[in-house]
DNA sequence: TAAACTCTGCAACCCGGTTGCATCAACTTT
DNA sequence: AAAGTTGATGCAACCGGGTTGCAGAGTTTA
């Protein structure tokens, strides 16, 4: 059982079942942000529900953030540790419109907006479309 | 007969059919973006696939534009009339989380981002989700 | 051990979006 | 004017991601 795994779960304060390992080691993985249908396919078999809920739960906890990206599926990518999806947290995404990866710009912040008078600010989305690295090859 | 609705229309080359110029007088009439669910209601007795292809068309002739905010359903709002659609003619979309409503923030730019190299952009969705003026008292 | 609580799996549902197809209206050609 | 062509409309059915209710299994607490 990798400890490392369940270090992580526990600083979250989410208790380690088994799913939750299996689920946080698929998602440590990936290189791009993934979807639930597609994690429901990286198992043999297992049930989306379950699945869905695992990943509401990592949310709910801030292990993981979830990303539209306008492709009709949300998609999920891990926190860093110190994350806590607070406004000075959020980062920018990219979606490749050639290999449909979502990838997680963590170096670059989502620019500061100054909203019309009266608005308040609660989070941001920012994804970015075009050609990923690997496609433009 | 609205001349302004139907020059609109001939301004974008769509074809001023009756259903169309109902649909752009709602669209006008509109101070947020409207979803295609909302816009069914707005008629007592219209098809939603007609609308659903009428805002489809009006979407590929750049008279609208759609906006994902991540509530679940695309929303739609009037193009300026000199909108390309062109990254340089997006601007920032604001949700807010009280009342639902989603606005375009059509004084606001979307930020310029430096993309990690070989990245192309290609367009970029920017949502800030908040508590807008009406909602903010 | 018994009770309380949590997690899991299955089925069914919801809803926005989309497609196929037949019909209808507008416009062209003869 | 009649026939043909094109595009718009309306209806039904479907798709897929997401979500809920509920029962049973597993785990914790007293
Ligand atoms: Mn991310
Ligand atoms: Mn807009
Ligand atoms: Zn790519
Ligand atoms: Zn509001």
């Amino acid at each position: 059982m990798n400890e490392q795994i369940n270090n992580q779960l526990k600083h979250r304060n989410i208790k380690p079942t088994a799913m939750r390992q299996l689920v946080l080691q698929v998602l440590t993985e990936q290189k791009s942000a993934i979807s639930l249908p597609e994690l429901e396919n990286k198992f043999e078999k297992a049930d989306k529900t379950t699945l869905y809920r695992t990943l509401k739960t990592f949310e709910e906890n801030k292990l993981i953030h979830s990303i539209d990206d306008g492709t009709g599926s949300v998609k999920y990518a891990l926190c860093r540790e110190a994350c806590e999806c607070h406004p000075e947290d959020l980062h920018v995404h990219f979606l490749c419109a050639v290999c449909g990866q979502t990838y997680c710009l963590n170096d670059i912040p989502v620019p500061t907006i100054n909203l019309p008078a009266k608005f308040q600010l609660e989070s941001v989305n920012m994804v970015v479309k075009g050609v990923c690295s690997n496609c433009d090859k």
